[in-house]
DNA sequence: TGTACATCAGTGAACGCGCGTTCACTGATGTAC
DNA sequence: TGTACATCAGTGAACGCGCGTTCACTGATGTAC
């Protein structure tokens, strides 16, 4: 049942989308290749069709979802209004929505220590996803001091975003408030 | 074989120390229990002469890192000399060593989206270890300030470790370096 | 534009492997008298 | 303090299971003439 040159572009397609949700909603060990297949609407024996290892769709799979992220933090720093560039970024990503939809969120707070002990196609790729994203907060034409707010302002969104998905209740969205308030506090470079 | 009291209590916290030492390198996941097994000196049949079960020791076991991170960064803080407990945190948090060495660290940064991933037995543990440190953090008497001051602190040291260890060369030492500046310019609640 | 044949996307069974867990067994320790 | 027996820590084989990967097969698509 050979398939169009179209439909299989689209099928890969469909795979990595399956993929880098599967992998940050359950992580990427505990996803296997016939569930994360399946959610492509696929039986698992095609995978190797499209891709040579489990470890290539993983690394396509962070970029994937890097392109996501900031996309959508793109939106929103460009969307807000207000004094404050970072007010977009900060309320969008230290959300309980964002907080509460892993599967459709930053792969970082999702994946980062699997990120960190992943073969070098994976580092690579994750390493160039944070690079993006510090240059996507510092904004164009950034300075030195702004380049370096974007990665005070990207690794403490990362870790407020993981500590309010173990904690719960009441403690679990103070996590996410203080760190909203801190960083609109203290990153004036950050303001449009 | 059977073993005296003393013997078998010895035997068990070796497993938990050995457990809480492989989850942070490995992940959770990706530990095994007869690797687990084997870096205590033991074969795998005996696990469950101590446990009910992987996930009886994984609580266990992130308590248990909780406790020596905690004890590290109590002793960091109160050894410091200059005007600023969180001086000694910062440094010894986002420390080289520290992204060197997840097996001995911070179990948030090593198994931080794991642990969010857990069953309610291990994110019970995890959320007391977080309380632990906020309280640790903002030090005796804190007020309400230093409280906020501390899950900010805790978040971003939490955030920048995570990010360091998946970057490399430059890229990792900037991270922890702005995110150590930024912390001791931004928290002067948390002065002594 | 037809026709004949090669290609290959997708299926589902099968592979060896390591997983968490169970179990029969061993023999030193703990307990009862 | 002895002695007899129950307990149980640790071993290593075995369980069913899901993993990543391979493979023979199907039949529609792509290509060559």
């Amino acid at each position: 049942m050979r398939k169009s040159r179209a439909e299989t572009a689209e099928t890969r397609e469909r795979i990595v989308e399956a993929a880098s949700a599967e992998f940050r909603r359950n992580g990427i060990g505990a996803t296997g290749l016939a569930g994360l297949m399946g959610a492509a609407g696929l039986t698992h024996g095609g995978f190797y069709k499209h891709f040579e290892s489990k470890d290539q769709v993983v690394a396509e799979a962070c970029t994937r979802s890097i392109e996501q992220i900031a996309d959508s933090l793109g939106k929103a720093m460009a969307s807000h209004r207000g004094p404050n560039r970072l007010h977009g970024a900060v309320n969008g990503y230290l959300s309980p929505s964002h907080r509460d939809h892993p599967d459709s969120g930053c792969p970082f707070a999702a994946l980062g220590p699997e990120l960190a002990r992943g073969g070098e196609t994976v580092r690579d790729s994750a390493t160039a996803g944070i690079e993006r994203m510090i240059a996507l907060i510092a904004g164009p034409d950034a300075d030195a001091v702004a380049r370096q707010d974007a990665m005070v302002a990207l690794s403490a969104m990362v870790g407020a975003l993981t500590l309010s998905r173990i904690a719960d209740g009441q403690l679990s969205k103070d996590l996410l408030k203080q760190m909203r308030q801190h960083l609109l506090d203290t990153l004036p470079s950050l303001g449009r």
